[in-house]
DNA sequence: TTTTCATATCTATATTTCGCGATATGTAAA
DNA sequence: TTTACATATCGCGAAATATAGATATGAAAA
């Protein structure tokens, strides 16, 4: 776990939103097509629309964040799903509330 | 008080570690030649010292992180000092956990 | 009142990031 | 076994950032 790194990856509105939307799915998304939960999180597809950016800046932007470890893919047949890391994001906290 | 302006700011080995070393100035650097306590902060010569890069690129990252209320600077005759914002760093790790 | 010293600002270049369209990949449907 | 669809990756130009040297500024010292 690379403080400045995940530090980097969340000085961006786009991503800092998405790490939000992703805590609160069913308030920030509508609900999917195959699945009546959002237990492995929410579909690039809606996320995508919901910032409002190209397809392939939000999946770079998904992997960016996965890479860091923030956010966990799981993949259902077509869909990729991504939910939250929570022991990483709370770790980052605990973290820089430390070092800061 | 911009979370992510804030987290751009941070996301900076260097950057990060000047604010980490204002927190313990007696700790982190040798005393003032002028003054014998730190309540100013410190000078920009030792940090520079400490960060080991050009008086140039040190002078503008204090420069940033003041823009974005995280330090605060006092002149005392030729030098500068820099001290903490406790009060905005407090407010930035709140906001941040907040959002996260 | 020149000179010196500490810091700030300007200019420049290299690297990184942003964001996109085009294309590739993997999966399910036809 | 093609086709269609969701997502990932590639390649790109534009914008931002990192970092430095050169120069400017402001204050003290000579």
């Amino acid at each position: 776990m690379n403080v400045v790194a995940i530090s980097k990856v969340l000085a961006n509105d786009t991503r800092l939103s998405i790490l939000r939307w992703l805590k609160d799915p069913e308030e920030n998304f509508p609900p999917h097509k195959d699945i009546d939960h959002f237990d492995d999180g929410v579909c690039v597809g809606y996320i995508q629309d919901k910032a409002g950016l190209s397809q392939s800046t939000i999946s770079t932007y998904l992997s960016l964040m996965q890479q860091a470890d923030l956010i966990i893919p799981t993949r259902h047949g077509k869909w990729t799903y991504y939910r939250r890391n929570e022991a990483v994001i709370d770790q980052y906290m605990k973290s820089l509330r430390q070092m800061i």
